[in-house]
DNA sequence: CGGCATCCCCCGTGATACTG
DNA sequence: CAGTATCACGGGGGATGCCG
């Protein structure tokens, strides 16, 4: 329960690791629309907007966007009138579920383990 | 590799879920923090500020005083003079171990794993 | 349908100086 | 030693309107 990985990590190099990981998920709008990929869903991005009523179009895509560059997130385009593009995760983004999973669970710690100290 | 614990999450639920959790780490020096007091290591203000150059009194002290009131660290004051404090984990917060392990687990799958699809 | 372009505001962060 | 107080700024995010 103390050893993180098998790799030699120093405070600093560690710490800028998960901060890497946490600038990727950071953002207003990415874990709703991560947790609504999740399961190999193909959604278009009006799919998204409904599913997420409090979201803007400018974000929406916005945040869309950085999750493609960043390799969680794929877009597909289909060409055809009236356009269609959906979009879904990268394995790599599908590999995220247990890192998310475990947060979750640290959380209900909080809960059950409680009075914290 | 694909459900989230036994609990009954909606995409919704699940992302506020762990926007908590974020919101707790979130913070400039937080991780750097918390990864210099992980193992139950006690480090006094001026310990930390010696520790990590970069941040400033009121970052350090602000940051720490974030993590005191989510129940992630605790602060040890001695009664003498010169004063004298220490920061240390709660046990909460040294729970976070697994949680930041699976996050650089999941970044170091991008390099090897690799060819993000 | 699936975007892009602007304008604006707020808050987290940084620099600097002071205190019990 | 271990903080507090004040000022300034940059960028993430919201609202609104237009385009292929």
């Amino acid at each position: 329960m103390e050893e993180m990985s098998e790799k030699s990590w120093t405070p600093t190099s560690a710490a800028d690791g998960v901060e890497q990981v946490l600038r990727i998920l950071e953002g207003r709008w990415k874990l709703v629309i991560l947790f609504h990929l999740f399961g190999g869903k193909l959604l278009r991005f009006s799919d998204l907007e409904r599913a997420i009523p409090a979201v803007s179009q400018k974000m929406l895509i916005q945040q869309l966007r950085q999750l493609e560059k960043d390799g969680v997130v794929r877009r597909i385009v289909h060409h055809q009138v009236p356009p269609k593009v959906e979009y879904g995760l990268t394995d790599w983004g599908q590999s995220l579920c247990p890192a998310l999973d475990a947060m979750l669970k640290w959380a209900a710690l909080r809960e059950n383990g409680d009075e914290v100290n």
